[in-house]
DNA sequence: CTGAAAGCGCTTACAG
DNA sequence: CTGAAAGCGCTTACAG
């Protein structure tokens, strides 16, 4: 028969357990744990052992209750499965990852019914703040109703300029793939790409284009080849690109798929890549360019570094500064499917 | 110079402010928006009204700290770039996603010492349940401490017993592809895949052994051609292959990826795909699979299927009842690198 | 240096 | 049918 303390049984322990194990006050035990307010050195080691052996973990909701921040935030994305979110995703999580936030992260699906049920959701749970990463470069909705935390937007912007919006310079990639092909010697380039509808198409093409112009030359055909994001239409374009242009000696295509469609029609056409014909990707998708023959060379949007920024910049927005939106350019990865003219 | 209540400011509505625009109790107002207890119809009304207006999202902390529930759970992954964790994770949402349960994402990297330090932060956070996804088969160490919630491990199994672990039949998932590849009438069957250290490579030939050895045959060569999960290997291997055997009729490969690698090598060697040689895959990885030449056929994971039977025995656990581990089959999916003999 | 008390936003018996 | 009170687990002035 005892009255000492006793370790409570299989409940999770709480801030009281831990004082009267070490046999302080909650206030004491909370100032102790937290490094705050003068306790005497004995006592917080006291404490510090007392919520050791307890494996004692502060309650998150309490603290958040208390402090109207929770420390988490909302990650809303619109196709998990989309290779696009994930790199941005991870960056995001790295960003947050080393300090204390967590992060839901909810699938819209591309349902606007969805997402509102999920911005609800979040809410309801005191996010900090939120980051809605787009599946296409195509300006988005803003957000519907009033959301009383700051809100990033990566990769798809929103379509409203006052929002926070980190996205990538398309036109500026389309434009670094030509000036490569450009810097290999190459001068008659065509562009072979996916569907008009897609900004990206658009702005990508308008890079090339631009770049051209800046060296008095025009895309093979004088247009791009607009057609579809995979593989088959890269087949089926670089076989009419090389029948009505036999000059060809580069093709820029909008995607690391439709470049590999490229190439596996110009190896059935005997011709020589990198050496006869240069063909450059985008993308940078390793599953697809890294073993393709030659490997090809591409241009990589950075989207990890996009997501990082993201978390950066709605860190800085819930601690109250303001931000801009930014737009980030490419980079060029070269393998072996682009070649200077000997 | 009014005393009606006012409208709060700028602070996020409390149930306070609700009720006392309603002009009632906070107990009345939380049993008006809960639909418990007795409340007055037109009371009722005039509470949600005021809700409505004030765009009023109770506070899930707040609820949390009550019920001891949190309608949270932490999803843990090891590599989110990796293709297999994301349709599990999908479908581990998709479990959630119907009812009103939020998913913190965490990617430990692969790293031992951050999965443990992200357990903690979701600990803190009280969530409901963890769901552990792995990427590789190969049985992981479990959790370590003490975690007072249940644990759902999937895809990789936990190398505890005891422990909840949702799988893949892998052995089954070879015994399908090779017994397919009978059906068309093939004999002299090959099979390339990856690394012999690899779980899955070992298991998916067991099973290919094992149909073969039920139809009174061997694998071609003997034995399986253990190598590396790549393209490259896919081509090496099938040069080899076509060299040393002949009459082989068939490739089974452990991935698409290497599928796709023998693809391209026997289209170079001018073998007919599927008349004079069938290939199959693994992993149905449409960006692989679905625009090759011919389109490949391959057995599907179920991976997304497999995270929603994980989120649902988390569920059934976190409700007290307890579940067993499961494995299950793979699917073929029929495209045109295979065809019965004519 | 330590602790009693108030309070974060909600729900739940318990009286009226 | 309605409301005053207690309490979930914590932190933060404020006394001692």
């Amino acid at each position: 028969m005892t009255t000492e303390p006793e370790i409570p049984a299989n409940r999770t322990p709480t801030l009281t357990d831990v004082a009267k194990l070490a046999g302080v006050s909650v206030a004491t035990a909370s100032k102790a744990i937290n490094g705050r307010g003068e306790v005497r050195a004995t006592t917080r080691v006291r404490v510090l052992e007392a919520a050791e052996l307890l494996s004692f973990a502060p309650n998150a909701l309490a603290r958040g209750l208390l402090s109207g921040r929770t420390g988490t935030v909302g990650l809303l994305t619109s196709d998990l499965e989309g290779r696009f979110s994930i790199p941005i995703l991870m960056g995001a999580e790295d960003a947050f990852g080393a300090g204390q936030v967590s992060v839901f992260l909810c699938d819209a699906r591309g349902d606007a019914i969805r997402e509102q049920h999920h911005v609800r959701a979040l809410l309801s749970r005191r996010v900090d703040g939120l980051i809605v990463v787009g599946s296409r470069t195509d300006p988005r909705p803003p957000l519907v109703g009033n959301i009383p935390v700051p809100v990033v937007y990566v990769y798809a912007p929103s379509a409203n300029p006052n929002d926070v919006s980190i996205t990538v310079d398309n036109v500026g990639g389309g434009r670094l793939a030509v000036e490569h092909l450009l810097a290999c010697g190459r001068r008659s380039i065509a562009h072979i790409t996916g569907e008009v509808g897609f900004q990206a198409a658009r702005d990508r093409a308008e890079g090339a284009a631009a770049a051209l112009a800046d060296a008095g030359l025009t895309l093979v055909g004088d247009r791009p080849y607009f057609g579809s994001w995979d593989e088959s239409w890269g087949r089926a374009a670089a076989h009419m690109v090389v029948e009505r242009h036999s000059d060809v000696d580069a093709i820029f295509c909008g995607s690391d798929q439709i470049a590999r469609g490229v190439l596996d029609a110009l190896r059935d056409l005997g011709r020589d890549v990198p050496g006869a014909i240069s063909v450059i990707g985008f993308d940078n998708w390793e599953a697809i360019s890294a073993d393709s023959r030659p490997r090809l060379t591409s241009i990589d949007m950075n989207l990890k570094r996009l997501g990082a920024v993201a978390g950066q910049r709605l860190f800085e927005a819930i601690d109250g500064s303001v931000s801009r939106s930014e737009e980030f350019p490419g980079r060029l990865v070269m393998r072996e499917s682009t070649l200077p003219l000997g």
